[in-house]
DNA sequence: ACTGAATAAAAATTCAAG
DNA sequence: CTTGAATTTTTATTCAGT
């Protein structure tokens, strides 16, 4: 598995789906089969520029900055 | 002093300077005469929608989300 | 160069109080 | 309802290893 694949299915997650924080994206890649860990989750957040936005609900969730 | 003052001061500084952390933000404000810790500002930030961006140059700043 | 484990640093929440 | 102190949770970084 590459950084670039992982990458992408961050993405890909980001949007589908509430990501509230970095540990629920570590389980939705391990769900998907893509071992990592909250470290390497947090460079590759750094890496692609994504943000974590507060909601109107009160909750937390990832997104790419431009939307 | 209001919470909504507050709440400007912040937004006013966040666009003004590289601001990369809260508490970077509580010692601009202190600065400015503003009394008020970490925990405020946090909530600040999430009232506002403030997010934490990830910089071309591997710093962070705080932004709005719109730009 | 990339990663994980451990740690440090930063941020969110709890809880008590004004 | 708003806040600060303390705490918990989350995130960024360090450091060692590959």
């Amino acid at each position: 598995m590459t950084r670039r694949q992982r990458e992408r299915a961050v993405l890909e997650l980001i949007q589908s789906q509430p990501i509230k924080n970095q540990q629920h994206l570590v389980s939705e890649l391990l769900s998907r089969g893509l071992e990592v860990t909250q470290a390497t989750v947090s460079r590759d957040i750094k890496r692609l520029g994504l943000v974590k936005v507060p909601q109107p609900d009160g909750s937390y969730r990832y997104a790419s900055p431009q939307g």
